[in-house]
DNA sequence: AAGAGATCCAACCGCTCAGTC
DNA sequence: GGACTGAGCGGTTGGATCTCT
């Protein structure tokens, strides 16, 4: 039997979403939360499939996304976590809260593949992507192979983590400074978010995700205007009922505001209220004196028992060993 | 300056899984 | 237990942008 289509062919928009469509879903969501995506369009009018509605939301409207920009950290990490699950991308991007699957997909195909084969070709293999492992055709068995394998995986990012340290700084101040960068990207604030990894070299790229560093002037005022809806997400849910669109929130005090600017010269102003992500599934994003891994780095090592992790990736309470 | 090719990424498609009746 | 439905996942594609010649 053929699954039917989760909407109708007829009338259904398709293609890129404007700044109208994504302030009618993040309006939505912030009344009733994601979920329930089979009544979005229908509730807000959106022209969208339903699944068109919740990949949007979840590939980038979502709070607490980083686009673009990936440090060494995270590509040693995707690659390793690749390796031992294959392209489950869901499975690893709950590895990275801060990135989506499809994210993380785009930069294996786009990025880490490439370079691999170049340096498999190279000679060294040991990071040859060894997910050409049959699928599992189930989630369930997948995840009991993974919970099998839980200490192998540990072990395996302990090597991608001990790697970093050839590739890190390994001076004190060096040290710092990688953790003040990580915090830098990480920790978006609504305030500063634009101006995150000003000195990265991918921040300068042609990606959109850098171009919420641009004015206005610089850029079309679209990936502008999502970048900065995604923003006002990050402070938007502590306010039950309050709803941003309307813009007639007072903020909390000494909360700060972020500007939304649409089209060619409307501004909304969206008043930030703070970090809450109400209805978000993904672990929270971590604060800025955080490293970025450093929730995955806990895990990590979590039932191990030994004591020099913190002295290579600068995170107390770690412990690390061979 | 302009055209061709390469690259990147948002979005779509089709499938499977899980929950409900 | 089977049918139905919603949600989620991974593969793929279309088009915008960048780079090279």
């Amino acid at each position: 039997m053929g699954r039917p289509p989760c909407c109708d062919k007829e009338g259904v928009k398709k293609g890129p979403w404007t700044p109208e469509e994504d302030l009618v879903l993040v309006s939505y969501i912030q009344d009733h939360g994601p979920g329930n995506w089979r009544a979005v369009p229908t509730r807000t009018g959106l022209m969208r499939c339903s699944k068109s509605c919740r990949l949007r939301w979840t590939n980038y409207l979502r709070p607490g996304i980083k686009r673009g920009n990936f440090s060494d950290q995270e590509e040693k990490l995707i690659v390793h976590l690749q390796a031992l699950l294959g392209n489950r991308w869901a499975a690893i991007a709950s590895y990275l809260p801060e990135r989506t699957d499809n994210d993380i997909k785009n930069y294996w195909n786009t990025h880490l593949k490439r370079k691999l084969q170049a340096a498999a070709a190279g000679g060294g293999d040991a990071a040859k992507p060894a997910a050409q492992r049959p699928a599992s055709s189930s989630k369930g068995q997948w995840e009991r192979r993974l919970q099998t394998d839980i200490n192998m995986a540990r072990r395996a990012l302990r090597e991608a983590l001990t790697s970093l340290d050839d590739i890190k700084p390994t001076t004190t101040t060096q040290q710092q400074q990688l953790t003040k960068d990580a915090a830098g990207s990480e920790g978006v604030t609504v305030a500063a978010a634009g101006a995150a990894d000003s000195d990265s070299p991918a921040a300068s790229s042609s990606s959109g995700a850098s171009l919420s560093q641009c004015s206005p002037s610089e850029t079309g005022p679209y990936v502008l205007t999502t970048a900065n809806i995604s923003r006002m997400l990050d402070g938007w849910a502590r306010k039950q009922g309050g709803r941003a669109s309307g813009a007639a929130d007072s903020p909390s005090s000494g909360s700060s505001a972020s500007e939304v600017s649409y089209g060619g010269g409307a501004t909304t102003t969206i008043r930030a209220l703070g970090s809450a992500y109400e209805y978000e599934r993904k672990p929270p994003v971590l604060g800025p004196e955080q490293t970025p891994l450093s929730a995955i780095e806990t895990w990590l090592f979590a039932d191990d028992s030994t004591s020099n992790a913190h002295a290579v990736l600068g995170v107390p309470s770690m412990d690390y060993h061979f």
